[in-house]
DNA sequence: GTATACTGCTTGCAAAGAAAACGATTGCAC
DNA sequence: GTGCAATCGTTTTCTTTGCAAGCAGTATAC
């Protein structure tokens, strides 16, 4: 049993792979910047909707509270956010992008557009519609797959 | 900018979702067999061709000399591989599976493929075609992009 | 042969993340 | 209102990983 003998196992091994070269992309634009990918979507989220709370973040960048608490420790330390006060909920904390957090979130967007669009433009446009109505197709199956196995967890 | 306003982010994030979910479901299926996903890989790996060095199997899996020494370390205490002296250099060690190893291992290559096949069966067979076509070229295309970036940092 | 560079692996250290327990606060049932 | 459950965020602990330094063994230059 060289390779696996399922045919699906190609395009699900291919995906990974994918993955791992546009991470390590990703990585390398967002180091000029001191970014780290995690850190570069935080920066982005409350570029689309300041003042969001923790939790709500950590739901958008799919990783647990804790994690977000010391993501934003050291965007904190550095001077990228700041963490607000809740007016309504004295538990919760907003976050919003310091003036500085706002000028390396610019550049780093930058640095990252410029990098997907060139590894991107591998593809020529039709493929990468093609690429995008597949994707989608499987990724929202996917989704629906997933729910499906955290309900049967769930009845367990 | 609600959304990266280029056009090509739209498959790069896709990519990343898909990874994730795909993730995410192979550990679901090799949590039953105590694996992650990195230490079922080093067990195909040494299926393969067993007597494999550390070194070799670091470069398969992409991963660096000692996480495999601790990788190996795990599975050496759970009794699922063994260390075996090489002969002709005695620096190496060859990685043989046990005998309980290879249990291990052909349980969880039975569920993984049935989860892979599962979930990349969402696409029909057709649509599998495609997206893998689509892939190869993209990580053709991206392997020859990694290699002359590190080319340009050997530089300088 | 001896010095030097290289290779294979391990170890120490730090970064990152997950899980669980916790304190503080809120909201819901009644 | 009072009590109980849920929520928000932090802290503690554990696991996994990468990087850099180090050790032992090998190969190359001379």
């Amino acid at each position: 049993m060289k390779q696996p003998n399922v045919r699906s196992h190609l395009p699900h091994q291919l995906i990974h792979d994918v993955y791992v070269l546009l991470d390590d992309g990703d990585r390398r634009a967002l180091a000029h910047s001191n970014l780290t990918p995690l850190e570069f979507n935080l920066l982005l989220q409350l570029d689309l909707e300041q003042g969001q709370r923790l939790t709500d973040v950590g739901a958008k960048l799919l990783c647990v509270k804790s994690t977000i608490t010391r993501l934003v420790d050291r965007l904190e330390r550095d001077g990228l956010v700041r963490r607000n006060p809740d007016p309504d909920d004295r538990r919760a904390q907003r976050l919003i992008l310091t003036p500085r957090g706002a000028a390396v979130r610019a550049e780093a967007l930058a640095m990252h557009n410029a990098a997907v669009e060139r590894r991107m433009n591998l593809l020529d446009e039709q493929e990468q519609e093609q690429l995008t109505r597949l994707l989608l197709k499987l990724r929202d199956g996917l989704a629906a797959d997933l729910a499906a196995q955290q309900a049967i967890e769930a009845e367990s």
